[in-house]
DNA sequence: TGAGCTACCTAAACCCTTTAGGTTTCAGCC
DNA sequence: GGCTGAAACCTAAAGGGTTTAGGTAGCTCA
């Protein structure tokens, strides 16, 4: 019986397969251990439990994110820059749905903590410097710019917003101008 | 033995309550049973699984939401209006975390298509003519709102702000006023 | 009073999580 | 080459949860 010489990344990295196939529901133990044809209990060696290896996940997505985001922005500055911020965000969440919904779910107290939350938030942080904001003002701008691009992909993944027309597109792209707006015209 | 008496309603709410009480996850058909001195099996003549369950509590949801909105609303227009909805959702939310965070997974076709629903779609509908936008704009304006309010809320639920100084009660109102300026700004 | 509907029950199959403790495999070293 | 120890993997089992099928008891109303 050959091993499959798993690894706690290589577990996780197939969790977060699995969520993108199937939904966050879908990890579980039991069908990863038949994805590698191992026994469900042979994967307790790797992760500590159901819980861990979701914040494996988490902590896994934050990091691709933050790459794309670093990409994304480049050597922009300004409207761009946000743009490709926000852009990184929703490309990422439309090409991998379960990543992106194990990242709305509350992150254990080590990945707040993690490099990669930490890329994010400097990356975030950096963009909106651009704006030219008081300093004491750049934790609520971070804010509503976390809170408008998640909230408006997570409507637009649960379905809120229908098929409906106009498209969605049309309202993302209203949304980043406002942002832009309020961003630059901040009291 | 004395019969529990049960309905569809009933244990509709027994589980929003459960819900507040000890998380989503918590709502199980198993602890709703030991909450009513009755077999599970005998909870599914009332709710056909634990999928519709979680359904009628959207709904219901939807339902208490709409009364506090409209109650808040009342006879106020533009930026009060505004701050009135936003404020309606936000105490909510801190009131009846289980209930939000039913609300925030996928709605079921038929919640969308509920009463409650439409009741709160033409609130918000109502609420965004007081700013005098163009018919057409409307939709974009309701998923901007939506989407902020629901992203803050959201992240303020999960930690995702932490406890840092300054409080989220600033950041909160940053972002009324944000939208307040978009609104009566809207290209 | 008794017929019938409904509320509730028992039984059982099935799946998932997690713990405990045993066995196999493999790299590296005498 | 054979031994050894650490991983990697396994079996077994307890404990919950979901859901279906079919049986029984209690209430209502003719």
């Amino acid at each position: 019986m050959a091993r499959a010489n798993l690894t706690p990344a290589v577990v996780v990295a197939a969790a977060a397969d699995l969520a993108d196939r199937e939904g966050v529901d879908a990890i579980t133990l039991s069908a990863l251990a038949r994805g590698f044809g191992v026994q469900t209990a042979s994967l307790y060696s790797h992760v500590r439990d159901r819980a861990a290896l979701l914040d494996g996940v988490h902590e896994l997505a934050l990091g691709e994110l933050a790459d794309r985001i670093a990409e994304g922005i480049g050597g922009r500055s300004g409207r761009d820059a946000l743009v490709a911020l926000a852009e990184a965000h929703r490309d990422y969440a439309g090409a991998f749905p379960g990543r992106w919904a194990v990242l709305l779910r509350p992150a254990a107290a080590s990945t707040v903590r993690s490099a990669s939350a930490g890329r994010v938030a400097a990356l975030t942080l950096a963009m909106l410097r651009g704006y030219h904001l008081p300093e004491s003002e750049l934790v609520h701008a971070t804010r509503l710019l976390a809170a408008t691009v998640n909230g408006f992909l997570a409507l637009e993944a649960n379905g809120s917003f229908g098929h409906r027309e106009p498209s969605t597109d049309i309202s993302w792209g209203r949304a980043l101008d406002a942002l832009d707006t309020v961003f630059r015209s901040w009291a």
